[in-house]
DNA sequence: ATGACGCATAATGTCGACATTCGACAGTCG
DNA sequence: CGACTGTCGAATGTCGACATTATGCGTCAT
C-alpha cells in the first residue's frame, strides 16, 4: 500500500471541511488565512494551497485580492448539483451495468436494510456513511476515470449538503424503498433504465433539500 | 463591464497552456518550478498556485514531494475524456433543446460551412476556434451552471489533443456533415435522440483520436 | 559485474516579511 | 441630511530564504 505522504494542505483542508460540517464555518463567511495559520500554528502558505484547493472542488469561492468565502449555494445551484450527479452516476451505473455480480446485489439490498436500521436509530453519522458507500458502490463499477473523478468531486458538495437536512428529508421507510427500488431496476440489466432512475433518485433529492433551505 | 483583475497565476496558466499546445512541454515532461521562475521573472509562489490549479483541471499530474508534470494521457484516459464530455455535453443540449431558436439553427449551420472551409484552407487556428464555439453555442443554452462547469473543464483538456491532431482526423466534407448532422436532429426537438446524437459525435472522436495516438 | 549503501545535488515544502490592494470609517462639501 | 472623498487598518499577493525530501552517482562489498 501507498505510504500516507501527507502535506500539511491536507490537513488544512480536512479542518475546514470538517468546520463546514459542523457548521462552525456559515455558507457566506470570509475565511481569514492568518486566522487559520494562527490556529493551526503554520504558515499561510499550505493555507493558501488548501483553500485554492477548495476552490477548485467548489466547496469555497474565490475573489480576486479580496478572499475566499464558503459557498452559498442558490437554491437553483443546489438543484443543478443533484441534477449534475444524477447524470453522471447514472452513466456510471449503465455503464458498467454488466459487471454487478449477484453478490453486489445482495450486498446492496442488505446496505439499503442497514439505512432504514440507522434512520430509526437517528444515527446521522451512520446512515450518511453507508449512504455514501452505497452510492460509491454503484458507480464504482464503472470504467471511465473522467466521469468518475467528477461524480467524486460533486459527492464532496452534496454530502454537506444532505448533512445538514438528513433527517427532515425522507421517512426510514422511504430511504430503504427508494434504494431497493434501484436495486430492482439494476437486476433488470436494463442500462437506458437504471441511468434515468438514478438521475430521478438525485433529482427528486435535490427537490427536497431545496424545499428543506428555503422553507427555513 | 467588470475590469480585468489579473494576478500573476493567470498569465502563467496561459503561458504553460500555450506551452502545451506550442508541444514545448512534451506529456511526461517534468515541470520546474524554479525554471519558470526565472524563466518569467517572478517568484515560486504564483507558480505553484498556477501549478495546482492546472492539476485540478486534470491538465498536470501532481505527485507530492516530487513535482508536477505534464499529463500524460494513455489511450483509455483519452476515450474516457470524450466520452465524458459527450454525457454532459448530450445532456446539456438535451435540457435546453427547447431554447434553441431559428435564428441559433441558421447561425449553427453557418458555422459548420465555415469549419469546412477552414479544413480546405488548412487554416489550424480558426478551424479548432470555430469548432470551440460551435459546441460553446450548443451547450451554454443549458441552465445547470454544474454541467456547464464540468464540460468547459474537460473542454480544455481535450482541445490540446484535438490541437495535436486535427488534420488527420476528418476530412473537410466530414467535418461538415457531422456537424449539419447534429443540427437536423436539433430541429426534431427530440431530447433523448439529441443527448444520443452528442454522445456519440464525441465518442467517434474519441476514438479516432486514439487510433492517431497509438498508430503513430 | 552487480547489487546495496551512502553522499551530494537539486527540487519541493514551508516559513516570515514586505508590497499592494481592498473595505470601512470619518470628515467635508453640496 | 446625504453623498463623495481621503485616510487608515487589515488582508491578500508576492518575495527570498531555509528545511526537508527525492533522485542520481560514486563507492564498496559480494
Amino acid at each position: 500500500m501507498p505510504i500516507e505522504r501527507s502535506t500539511y494542505k491536507d490537513h488544512v483542508i480536512k479542518y475546514i471541511y470538517d468546520g463546514m460540517r459542523e457548521n462552525r464555518y456559515r455558507a457566506g463567511e470570509k475565511i481569514l488565512e492568518s486566522h487559520l495559520a494562527r490556529e493551526l500554528g503554520i504558515s499561510r502558505a499550505p493555507i493558501r494551497e488548501a483553500l485554492a484547493d477548495m476552490v477548485s472542488s467548489g466547496l469555497l469561492v474565490y475573489r480576486p485580492q479580496v478572499g475566499n468565502f464558503v459557498a452559498a449555494l442558490t437554491a437553483k445551484e443546489i438543484i443543478d448539483s443533484y441534477v449534475a450527479r444524477g447524470v453522471l452516476e447514472g452513466f456510471s451505473v449503465a455503464q458498467g451495468i454488466e459487471n454487478f455480480t449477484a453478490e453486489d446485489l445482495t450486498r446492496l439490498e442488505e446496505m439499503a436494510h442497514k439505512m432504514e436500521t440507522f434512520a430509526r436509530k437517528e444515527k446521522r453519522k451512520d446512515l450518511i456513511d453507508i449512504g455514501q458507500r452505497f452510492h460509491e458502490e454503484l458507480f464504482c463499477h464503472c470504467t471511465n476515470t473522467q466521469v468518475v473523478l467528477f461524480t467524486r468531486q460533486l459527492s464532496l458538495k452534496l454530502h454537506l449538503l444532505f448533512y445538514k437536512h438528513w433527517s427532515r428529508v425522507y421517512s426510514p421507510e422511504e430511504i430503504r424503498d427508494r434504494h431497493l427500488d434501484i436495486i430492482s431496476t439494476l437486476r433488470e440489466k436494463d442500462a437506458v433504465k437504471i441511468e434515468l432512475k438514478i438521475r430521478d433518485h438525485y433529482i427528486a433529492t435535490g427537490k427536497k433539500i431545496v424545499a428543506q433551505e428555503t422553507g427555513l
